[in-house]
DNA sequence: CGATAACATGGTATCGATACCATGACCGAG
DNA sequence: CTCGGTCATGGTATCGATACCATGTTATCG
């Protein structure tokens, strides 16, 4: 360190042990005052205060005021408390690189968002936001920091430094995942969870929740059952499946209206073309998958006249705030997207702890309202 | 100086000597090849490699290669390279907590969702997500990184690290403000511009988006326009002053409908209420403070038979991909949220310069569609 | 009362990248 | 052939917090 650093080279050896022996007593010495020359000790240079800065004012050392503001049990409580509350009053905040350098961590996940800048996809809405309001708070209260990135087009720009990834997007496919799968690091995936071979990834059950509307509309006795979307995407090729199987068990087939974009347009458009068939082959249950497409529906069926639920049921996918809040209000198969979140973030903290961690559906369920 | 840090203190300056001479020839000699005791040098000791690694690897010095990566003119053009392309190969990623701290900078721009646990909230949608996609694009493009926080209740923890701060919420008001400003650094935040104070905030020009809606009605020569929204929401209010002095301008006073929550069941209700009343009292022409409301209009409108636009014209506000692709689809107010992201980033990037930077208003666009 | 443990605290090196200053190589000019 | 100058590169200290080891201090016990 020597004393007068900026003189070094200039004055010999000397002079610097004499230095450090004038640095010594000050130590000892004046603790509190303010006399002798700090001109030396650059104090307010960078015009951050450091623990060193606290350690002066304090009259002990660097590695003390770094304990006691670590609330170490090494240091007694007395001086703990007093160097807290000085650090308090004194507007200290801990230089985070210096920290992380140091102890070889970030304390910090990246989430990748992938916003193709197509509007009218699938990912719109406030699905990515509100999984993030998840994750920040269950990384929040762990002490972790998320780092941001939103990827249009081009390759997400090393999200480096972060000791884990959160990927929100098209799942695990993709060529997002390549890239990020290639920086080796804890990688946890929003998405369908069947496809997912050896990787992290959570995901609604969307099986079961087209199961769940299955049997619903077998409790109602509903004869024509009907799956409106669009099966390119996996999620909602699990909701047909699941919504399929469960009314096989039962013998009956559901019929399937694909390539149906996620607007509600594109649910009035493929409404009406049902109906215009014949009213006895016309179904008398739809089940969409997405909440955008089920408005689509209600509002083509109601411009003809059909009583809902009476003569046609209709049900969501994702319960959204506009399913709860239309007229009439929708049924809509529910995830809770806040907790896939959350599980998220302690999927990702597991596995940068070292601890193997599996992939997890997390539970749907439908809500009945007027639809 | 000492050559060997690690080992000071139990081997004599000789010894230290020695290893200087040694390293020497090493760079001279060898350049490539895997000779010599590496174990000196801890290299892969913590399984990440550096730029010290680097330079033993092409046998010049770290400083060399910290130039080298950074493009700096002072290395010969050939050594650079050479330099970059191992860095490549041997998938070097440098430690930004080290940079970080050396050149006291974090490159990095906390962004504070506030998002109130209330469902229904104002700031539903994927509006944050659109701003924080314009605001992550242009940082990112600027080589630095968004530090997310999504605040719910609590006090957002210290985004400490960051060298300014976005926030997002609810405007200029708000507690989350205090808290904010009292750590000193850059911020922009996204509200109303009206007051601002002495702060910099990007909003819409909400003014001018009623004032486009206005001119609209008048062109089409509405006896009786009407606002429909909650006026204690800034940006309503200022949406509606803007409609109402516009129309003030041409002898009309709009009638106000106070209190309407931004869903459209509201918008549903409020407008069964308006049309109870005596045709030729009702509204001729619905400017509703949101799509969401907008909507519910419409939908109450078709349910009493009443033709749109010809017997009354909706106008929605914030051009949501919901008005685009409704049926019908609804005309609306954009605004570029997308761009109003991107202008905030660069507010704080100016103020980070040390520029002084002003409040700015985004101009807002009547798009006009089936109603 | 001296020894020993428990406790409290400090010195120094270190994490990895970079700024500052210095130095060796090479070139043309005088 | 030596001098001043440019170009390329290197040594060392440094940013701020913390780990490791050492040391001083007080309490406790035979």
């Amino acid at each position: 360190m020597n004393g007068g650093g900026a003189l070094a080279g200039k004055i010999d050896g000397a002079v610097t042990a004499h230095l450090y022996t004038e640095k010594k007593s000050d130590r000892k010495t004046l603790s509190g005052s303010k006399t002798g020359r700090q001109k030396n000790q650059r104090s307010s240079t960078s015009g951050n205060i450091t623990m060193a800065d606290l350690a002066r004012i304090a009259g002990v050392s660097a590695i003390t005021v770094s304990r006691a503001l670590n609330n170490s049990e090494l240091v007694n409580r007395a001086t703990r408390e007093r160097i807290q509350e000085l650090a308090h009053r004194q507007g200290y905040s801990m230089n985070v690189s210096a920290r992380n350098l140091k102890l070889k961590r970030t304390h910090t996940v990246a989430v990748i968002v992938e916003m193709k800048p197509t509007p009218e996809r699938p990912m719109s809405g406030s699905y990515p936001l509100e999984l993030l309001g998840g994750i920040a708070q269950e990384l929040a209260s762990r002490e972790f920091s998320v780092l941001l990135s939103v990827r249009t087009d081009q390759l997400p720009l090393s999200a480096q430094s972060a000791e884990a990834v959160i990927l929100l997007g098209q799942g695990v496919g993709g060529e997002a995942m390549q890239q990020v799968a290639s920086w080796n690091l804890p990688l946890a995936v929003w998405g369908a969870v069947g496809i997912s071979g050896d990787r992290v990834v959570v995901g609604s059950d969307n099986i079961d929740g087209g199961a769940q509307v299955a049997r619903y509309f077998l409790e109602q006795r509903r004869q024509r059952p009907c799956f409106m979307g669009d099966l390119s995407y996996a999620e909602n090729e699990e909701r047909f499946r699941g919504f399929r199987d469960a009314l096989a068990q039962h013998g009956l087939t559901p019929r399937l209206i694909d390539h149906v974009d996620f607007t509600s347009s594109a649910g009035v458009r493929a409404t009406r073309t049902l109906l215009g068939e014949p009213a006895d082959q016309r179904p008398d249950a739809i089940f969409a998958g997405s909440d955008l497409i089920a408005l689509g529906v209600v509002q083509a069926l109601r411009e003809a006249d059909i009583r809902i639920p009476e003569q046609c049921s209709v049900v969501g996918f994702d319960d959204t705030a506009l399913a709860a809040s239309a007229e009439p209000a929708l049924s809509s198969v529910h995830q809770d997207l806040y907790q896939g979140g959350v599980v998220l973030a302690r999927k990702v903290l597991g596995l940068i702890e070292g601890r193997a961690e599996e992939s997890e559906l997390l539970p749907t369920r439908l809500v009945v309202r007027d639809t």
